[in-house]
RNA sequence: UGGGGCAUCGUCUAAUGGCAGGACAACGGUCUUUGGAACCGUCGGUCGUGGUUCGAGUCCACGUGCCCCAGCCA
């Protein structure tokens, strides 16, 4: 249970995995709790789907549970409406968060109890400045804050505010509880953050009952300690909380206690997410509502077509890291194809039609057409494929009819006077294959007033005559006339927020040329066409695959039996559309060359040092030690003084580079736990040629964690340099033996393959061979 | 500007100091009554400069670039 099967987990190993493990393995937890904590200030969208599939697949993953916890804590923005989507939305992605939804404001009463334990030990204050005053006393990021001069009241009179506070008996703003942390923190979350203000407003659970309020960071913290949380995840700009989170919960609970852990945000390539420029979409008229199928929203994608399953499949391929990243689009595009193309029937429609005569046709045939490629019912495991209807038979059963009449559709794409170089379509005396109805060959075509084709006259040939393509068709007497809605990227450009911060510094005027302007008009395309017959007794909800065009459903909400409404949900990949594409741009525009040879500073310039630095850099340098060193010793005292107490007893050129490289992190932030006389004793060793440099560096790490005396370690787990080369053959000759794919590799010029060997013998020999040694016997064998 | 976070193919993501790997995209091919799918193959990367090391994406230094923090929002 403790480590998921590989194949079938949600989340990939990453950092936070490698986290959970080992609290796992330490028995610090029975079991992982995590939780996704939304506020119902807006609607779910595909940030929300990435966040949410971290946590209740990390739980999933691990055996846990992760609650869903609306983080109700500000009145004047949630709404019933907005917790009631999310949930929806939450389960719609199929997320199980056990028998009840979490609610911040479930929570209130007990964390107002906690603050006025805060408030007993002396370690929260109410403070009455107005917000202006309390920004201004807060300080700036260069500039220490200044204590309000309520900061010193005593505990019974924070007491007394506070409980008067909760009672009513003050206005918004008037006063807030403040943690008394540290004016002067370097951390500016840490200048005594705000943990209750006065909201008066209607909140929508708890309507008038409260009129403080708790503060996120506050809220956070005691409601994960509450919900019994373990691992609590958010996104990396709130990395500088974490310490108010780590404070509260060191004078607030007692372990086990939950840890925060950040990861990096993930964005869409075309598209945005915040909650403001999403409402002004919809207010501005640009998409049709917060379910209009070109919205991020959950809702959007939901009523475009796409299926939680699409959703989560593109959550995993997205992975985690601490990293802020913007997604390819064509990863959520190929995350929904690779969801319906085994899921969606094949049926034919024609989008924008152009009539087809079948001149030589004298009466309807009907036809029965497998709803399924070959390739998908081969791959079916038992044999048996779906009806639209979810009724899984035969595959010789899953096939509707469809009649041929004389007067038919066909997409006007697909005919061409003046064909393309590979054009595989139907061109004037050319010939082209209805799909499945026999081949036609075009013998005229009529064109109107515009000059564009209006119809054309063909004839049915034999079902063996040669044909250049494969198209598809509906019959003008059965086909139905549909609508289908052609969504496209919503935006223009990839990333629209940053564009529009490059317009605002080019130009002054940038009220009206921001990221709205970027609007791709041509996001929605409305065409009007015909489909085939046999969907009409199909349940509503099914998605097909029209052939050749796309993935596509009946719109929920304005479709009809009678208008039928289609949204596209995503194209096929089309690679002869794209070649196209390409051919026509790089013919048109020649682009010109970017100038070559741009400027770069070439300032690699030291960093200065000063007079004092520069004598003690060449004091170093004259013991031997090398100039990148002797610069880091002689700006940095600590590491100096280190060094200085180690070269009592061993060579000081021996010693640096250990001082500067492996400990220098730990001496600087004062916490290593070995000791100059420790190194030194280790250095002897090495000098002695007892132990390689690999020795002491596995050594010097384990002791920077145990704080024992590294010459102990080595004692006692008789490390010992093997320099003999009898003793170390006979382990190279196995490992050869043992990859004889990788020998012939190696021979074949995998040079770097020489590593591999090389570390094969290092950990035979617990890091023990002398590596130069190991690495002259291994070029020697190999080559 | 003080503090913090981050940097690997076009994109996303792996690699106890020891083979820079995977996925998506792109490109080429096989197959195909979908210019789809599937299959095979190709292309392509460690931000820069030094240092430590037998060996550095990983450790050290100095740069460069991006993101977050000065709400009684979350």
């Amino acid at each position: 249970m403790s480590t998921p099967n590989a194949k079938t987990r949600y989340v990939n190993p990453n950092f936070i995995t490698e986290i959970i493990e080992e609290d796992l393995k330490a028995g610090r937890y029975q079991k992982i709790v995590t939780r996704f904590p939304p506020e119902p200030n807006g609607y779910a969208h595909l940030g929300h789907a990435v966040a949410s599939y971290i946590d209740f697949g990390l739980a999933l993953d691990y055996g846990g549970e992760c609650r869903l916890r609306m983080d109700d804590t500000n009145p004047e923005a949630e709404k019933a409406e907005y917790a009631e989507a999310l949930i929806a939305d939450m389960r719609w992605l199929g997320w199980d968060w056990g028998p009840a939804v979490s609610y911040a404001s479930s929570y209130f009463e007990e964390l107002y109890e906690m603050a006025l334990r805060l408030i007993q030990k002396g370690l929260a204050y109410v403070d009455s400045v107005s917000p202006e005053e309390m920004a201004r006393l807060r300080g700036s990021v260069d500039k220490p804050g200044t204590p309000s001069p309520y900061r010193n009241r005593s505990i019974e009179e924070n007491l007394g505010l506070f409980r008067r506070m909760r009672a009513g008996e003050f206005g918004n703003g008037e006063h807030v509880l403040r943690a008394r942390i540290d004016l002067s923190s370097p951390n500016m979350k840490l200048r005594d953050p705000v943990l209750y203000r006065i909201v008066h407003a209607e909140h929508y659970r708890t309507g008038k009952q409260w009129c403080i309020y708790p503060s996120y960071d506050f809220a956070q913290a005691t409601t994960d300690a509450l919900d019994g949380v373990t691992h609590s995840l958010c996104s990396l700009e709130f990395v500088d909380n974490r310490a108010i989170y780590d404070w509260l919960m060191e004078h607030l609970w007692t372990p086990p206690r939950p840890y925060q852990y950040e990861f990096g945000r993930r964005s869409l390539e075309y598209t945005v997410v915040s909650k403001r420029k999403l409402r002004r979409l919809v207010e501005g008229g640009h998409v049709r509502g917060w379910d209009d199928p070109r919205m991020p929203t959950l809702a959007g994608q939901r009523r475009r077509g796409v299926r939680p399953e699409a959703i989560r499949r593109f959550a995993s391929q997205v992975g985690i890291s601490r990293t802020n990243r913007t997604v390819d689009m064509a990863l959520l595009e190929g995350s929904i194809r690779d969801d319906l193309n085994p899921t969606a029937p094949r049926v034919m429609a024609v989008l924008r039609p152009l009539k087809v005569l079948l001149t030589n046709l004298t009466s309807p045939k009907t036809i029965a057409m497998p709803y399924w490629p070959h390739d998908v019912i081969q791959d079916s495991p038992d044999g048996l494929v779906a009806l639209p209807s979810g009724e899984r038979v035969k595959p010789e059963k899953a096939v509707r009819l469809v009649t041929l009449t004389s007067e038919l559709y066909i997409e006007t794409d697909d005919f061409a006077i003046d064909p393309p170089q590979g054009f595989k379509r139907l061109t004037p005396g050319g010939a082209v294959r209805l799909k499945l109805a026999g081949v036609i060959r075009c013998d005229e075509f009529k064109t109107n007033q515009a000059g564009q084709v209006s119809e054309l006259f063909c004839t049915l040939l034999g079902e063996d005559a040669r044909a250049d393509g494969v198209i598809h068709w509906v019959s003008a007497e059965y086909g139905l006339p549909a609508e289908f809605r052609l969504y496209d990227r919503l935006f223009s450009v990839a990333h629209p927020e940053a564009e529009a911060r490059e317009l605002e510094e080019d130009q002054e005027t940038h009220e009206d040329r921001d990221f709205l302007s970027f609007v791709n008009p041509h996001s929605l395309e409305v065409t009007h066409g015909r489909i085939e017959a046999s969907v009409a007794h199909d349940p509503a909800e099914t998605r097909y695959q029209l052939e050749r065009t796309g993935y596509f459903w009946q719109d929920p909400v304005d479709s009809r039996p009678s208008t039928l409404v289609f949204n596209r949900i995503v194209t096929l990949k089309d690679t002869w559309g794209r070649s196209e594409a390409a051919h026509k741009a790089s013919s048109a525009v020649k682009k010109l060359d970017s100038p070559v040879g741009e400027v770069r500073p070439v300032s690699q310039h030291k960093s200065e040092l000063t007079l004092e630095q520069q004598t003690r850099f060449r004091a170093w340098q004259s013991q031997g030690i090398n100039e990148s060193e002797a610069l880091v010793l002689a700006r940095e005292p600590k590491l100096a003084a280190f060094l200085e107490e180690a070269a009592q007893t061993a060579p000081v050129r021996s010693l640096a580079s250990w001082v500067v490289n492996d400990l220098g992190t730990a001496i600087r932030s004062g916490e290593s736990r070995v000791t100059p006389a420790g190194l030194a004793g280790l250095v002897q060793l090495l000098e002695s040629g007892e132990i390689s440099t690999r020795i002491v560096k596995d050594v010097l790490a384990e002791a920077l964690g145990s704080g024992e005396a590294p010459a102990e370690i080595v004692r006692k787990k008789g490390l010992k340099q093997l320099s003999n080369a009898g003793a170390l053959e006979p382990i190279i000759d196995r490992i050869m033996a043992e990859n004889p794919d990788k020998v012939v590799a190696y021979r074949a010029g995998k040079t770097g393959l020489q590593g591999f060997f090389v570390g094969q013998v290092m950990r035979e020999t617990r890091g023990q061979a002398n590596p130069q040694l190991v690495q002259e016997l291994v070029n020697r064998k190999l080559s």
